[in-house]
DNA sequence: TTGACTAATTTACTTTTGTATACTATAATC
DNA sequence: GATTATAGTATACAAAAGTAAATTAGTCAA
C-alpha cells in the first residue's frame, strides 16, 4: 500500500472518527468545512486516498465512502433478565439493549444474548456477569455449552446426549447434573460468544 | 415509551440491520425499495418512529436519522503475539486487527487488545484464547488484573502492590507468585474487558 | 524544461435525498 | 358520526451531496 502524504493522513484520521462519532461517513463539504478549505481540494484529497486503496466508493450514493476492511456488525438483543415462557417471544422485542458482534461470528445466523448469573459454569471460565450470545435452532453436539430451559427456567449448561438422555452439567461439581428423564429440557441454543466488562 | 405497531417494528429492525451491516442510516428511498412501498408509506412510519421516540434527527441532513442512544465504538488493535521491546511501539502499527468495543467502555482512553495463552488465570474467568482489552496508563490498584512484563515477557496476573513492593499473582495456585524484588516487572495496563469467541 | 504529483481555488451541473402535499382506505375509539 | 392513528399511493419541489471542468502554484525528479 502506498505512502500517504501528511494532508492527506490528517483527512483519513478526521473521516475515521467523524465515522466512529456520528456512525456515518462525513460529506465532501463537512470535510471541507472542517479543514476550512474548498470542495475541490477535498475532492481531491478523496481521489488520491482512493486510488492509494486507504477509501473504497459504494456507487455515487450520499456519504458513499467506505473503508477498504470495514467489519459489519449485528446488533444482537440483550435480555436482561429471563423468566418462563416469555423467553421466546422478547427475542422480537425491540425496545431492548444490544450489543454488536461482528458477521464473521454470527454468520447470519439467528442470535440472542443472555446476561449470566450465577458460579455454576466458573470452572469453564463463565462467571457471574458475564454476556453471552447464544445462536438458535442449531443442533448441539455433546460438550458445547448451551442454554437451556429447565422446567421452565433458563440455564447455562455443558450439553450431553446418550441415546434419547440428554443430560445438562454443571462444570461446577456442587452442582447436580440434569437428566430429560427427570426434568422437562428444552435446549434452546448454543454458545458462540462471550463478553466481560471489569469495572472501576 | 409507546407501544410499536408491526409494521414499525420491522421497519426500525431494518434501520438496525442496514446501519450494522453499512455503517449508515438508510435513505427513505433505500427503506421503501427494501419494503416495496412508496416513499410516503416510509415517511409516515419514521414520522411515527420519531414521534415515538425510537428515532431522532439530526438537522436535514441526508442519511440524517439516528437512535436515540446509539453508541460509538473504538477501535482497538489486537496484538497478536507479543514480545519484549517491540511492545509498545506495535500498538501505533496500523496493518493490525482490531476488535471494536464501546466507547462507554473505552472512555477516550489508550486501550489494545491482547490473545491470552496458558492457564494461569483460568479460576478467574480468562482461559486460553481469550481476547482482553488493556487501558494504558492508568494505575492499577490492588486486586485488579493487569498485563505486565515479567523480565521482558509479557503474563495476565492479578495485581497487589505492599509497600514499594510489587506482586504479580496467578489466580491458578499451581503458578507461583512472582515479586518485584525478584524480577523485573513493568506493568503495562489493566483489564477492562474480555471477548471469548465459541468455536464449532 | 518538461512532466507528474500535490494542493488549492471557483463555478457549474447532475443526482440523490428529504420533505410537503393531496388523495384513498381501514380500524378503533369516543 | 366524527375523530384519530395506521397504512398506503402518487407527484412535485427544494435542499443536500456528488461530480466535473478550468485555473493557479509549488515541489521534485528525469
Amino acid at each position: 500500500m502506498k505512502e500517504l502524504t501528511e494532508k492527506q493522513k490528517r483527512v483519513i484520521e478526521y473521516i475515521r472518527q467523524f465515522h466512529a462519532a456520528n456512525g456515518m461517513m462525513p460529506t465532501v463539504r463537512e470535510i471541507a468545512t472542517n479543514f476550512n478549505l474548498s470542495i475541490g481540494s477535498i475532492q481531491q484529497h478523496l481521489r488520491a486516498l482512493l486510488s492509494k486503496g486507504f477509501l473504497v466508493k459504494r456507487g455515487s450514493l450520499s456519504r458513499g465512502i467506505d473503508f477498504p476492511n470495514r467489519k459489519s456488525f449485528t446488533p444482537v438483543a440483550v435480555l436482561g433478565s429471563v423468566h418462563a415462557g416469555t423467553f421466546l417471544e422478547q427475542i422480537e422485542d425491540s425496545s431492548s439493549d444490544y450489543i454488536y458482534i461482528s458477521t464473521d461470528i454470527t454468520r447470519n445466523r439467528k442470535c440472542f444474548a443472555l446476561k449470566v448469573k450465577g458460579d455454576s459454569m466458573e470452572p469453564s471460565g463463565i462467571v457471574d456477569g458475564d454476556t453471552v450470545v447464544i445462536v438458535k435452532g442449531e443442533e448441539p453436539t455433546s460438550g458445547d455449552i448451551v442454554v437451556a430451559l429447565v422446567n421452565d427456567e433458563s440455564a447455562v449448561k455443558i450439553f450431553f446426549k446418550e441415546g434419547d438422555e440428554i443430560l445438562l452439567k454443571s462444570s461446577n461439581p456442587k452442582y447436580p447434573t440434569l437428566s430429560s428423564n427427570s426434568y422437562k429440557i428444552d435446549v434452546i441454543g448454543k454458545l458462540i460468544y462471550l463478553v466481560r466488562e471489569y469495572k472501576g
